[in-house]
DNA sequence: TGAAATGTTGGGGCG
DNA sequence: ACGCCCCAACATTTC
């Protein structure tokens, strides 16, 4: 029996679910198969440093499987014709996948899947992505979970699948394997921000960094994650997302490695349970996603539908490009430009800072950070934005608001974060760098700092939006 | 996975 | 010695 493994966002050999039960099913009969879907591209949200992820992860996709003695068999072009036609075309008796939980992806996949019984070949779909797939967690009464806590209870009960061994073996076979499509071919300028080293060998490499396998890194990554995850100047974390998102690394992989790098050294035992609980935060935001797909559209409440935003355009653009007048905001929004990441507190910070003192809607960053972010989910990145914004199921209260000053101080307390984003106020002492409007004259001059000119003044009062964001809020609740 | 406003307590200065 | 006030430190409530 032949079996056609078609990749989509698994872009790897090793832990791939669908893939190692192919090749056990067929008895290594398998042909690799990417199908590039041009609604993918075309979706307006879609970033360039996503698709040159891919495209690099692809390419080192295409050498090991060549070098398995296989090749990587590419067509471009709806799913629901493509896959059928290369079934046929190679006397696939079977096409295997796994499931992605995007409302729209799934929507395609049934129409794939109709495709292909209607032509008389098999389909296997398969959980891979997630910890615990949708569905797979109840509550007590049979509903879906809308808070995270007691969902992160649930999927503890569930048992973490072991990891699938490599597929080393993959079939030779006559489908044509063209040469990937460029940047430029697909309509996409080349980002200004850095490249990612993209694929499943730079995947495992970030992830033996983040173990403090190398040992060239003392205390990197992992030993450091709980007490220091949330300092934006310090590498404590995994840098894994981009690899999560396009299944460069498989998720049992690397729960596994950070469990099992705790079972041999107890004093990473906190930082590995701290770190699982932060994917089962992926999990989280997936299932909403799956089970309430409205808030794609919108609000989870849908009271906070209702919420009228006030602030301009000028203000998006000066959020956008990271001249807001408050460092810490504006660190992070460079730093997105720069690396296509930001660090998560970040986040939260520069999305606290959208709403509630720019008093602008949550889905234009939505947005933003989808069309510059390397690791963009639609599921994650909608939960956080909901979160931040206050709208979402298991949302920060509506009126926790950050203050962007006392995040600066608290996070990035020696303002390292901060100069290596705004490197013109890298001369400015500590006590001023989250707040150089306050910053004595005579301390701006010697700092070379001249606030309007080379530095903006703050575009906002904090104190000011924090009251009008108050109000806006509790308006939209009223009516 | 806040912050600000408000309330409470207790030590010390001082008449 | 005593009461009063101030205010820092901490706790609680509110947004």
């Amino acid at each position: 029996m032949r079996i056609l493994h078609w990749f989509r966002k698994d872009l790897r050999l090793d832990d791939n679910t669908a893939l190692a039960e192919a090749a056990h099913d067929s008895d290594h009969d398998v042909v690799p198969f990417y199908a590039s879907d041009p609604a993918w591209f075309a979706r307006p949200d879609m970033a360039a440093t996503r698709v040159r992820f891919v495209l690099g992860a692809l390419t080192e996709l295409s050498a090991s499987i060549a070098a398995r003695g296989s090749k990587l068999a590419l067509a471009h072009g709806d799913p629901a014709e493509t896959v059928p036609r290369a079934a046929r075309a190679t006397g696939a008796d079977a096409v295997y996948w796994n499931d992605e939980y995007e409302p729209a992806l799934a929507a395609r996949d049934d129409r794939v899947e109709a495709a292909l019984r209607a032509a008389g070949v098999g389909v296997k779909r398969f959980h891979d992505r997630l910890l615990v797939p949708p569905g797979a967690v109840t509550t007590r009464t049979g509903g879906n979970y809308t808070v995270y806590t007691p969902f992160r209870r649930a999927c503890e009960e569930v048992p973490i699948a072991e990891p699938h061994a490599r597929v080393e073996c993959l079939a030779p076979h006559e489908l044509p394997s063209p040469r990937l499509a460029t940047l430029e071919r697909l309509g996409f300028a080349e980002p200004g921000s850095a490249a990612w080293p993209a694929g499943e060998s730079h995947a495992h490499r970030r992830l033996q960094r983040f173990l403090g396998g190398t040992g060239r890194e003392p205390g990197a990554g992992l030993a450091r994650y709980a007490s220091e995850r949330d300092f934006p100047s310090v590498p404590a974390t995994s840098q894994l997302s981009a690899d999560l998102k396009f299944g460069t690394l498989g998720i049992r992989r690397l729960a596994h490695g950070v469990l099992a790098a705790a079972a041999r050294d107890p004093r990473l035992a906190a930082s590995a349970d701290k770190y699982v609980q932060e994917l089962r935060w992926r999990d989280f935001f997936a299932h909403v996603l799956w089970h309430h797909p409205h808030v794609e559209q919108g609000a989870f409440r849908p009271e906070f539908d209702r919420l009228r935003w006030t602030g301009t355009d000028a203000d998006f653009a000066a959020w956008c490009e990271g001249r807001t007048g408050y460092p810490i905001v504006d660190a992070g929004m460079r730093e997105l430009l720069a690396t296509g990441l930001m660090h998560n507190r970040v986040r939260m910070v520069v999305a606290s800072f959208l709403t509630k003192d720019l008093l602008l809607d949550w889905q234009r960053g939505e947005r933003w950070f989808m069309t510059h972010l390397v690791d963009g989910d639609l599921a994650s990145n909608n939960g956080g934005w909901q979160w931040a914004a206050g709208t979402g199921s298991d949302a920060a209260p509506w009126f926790r608001i950050f203050n962007p000053i006392l995040q600066g101080m608290r996070f990035d307390a020696s303002g390292r974060y901060v100069r290596q984003w705004c490197p013109e106020l890298a001369k400015l002492p500590d006590a001023y760098v989250h707040r150089p409007w306050e910053s004595p004259p005579l301390v701006l001059l010697e700092a070379g700092v001249t606030l309007g000119e080379t530095y903006p003044l703050p575009r906002v009062d904090h104190a000011e939006r924090r009251d009008q964001a108050l109000a806006m809020y509790s308006a939209a609740r009223a009516k």
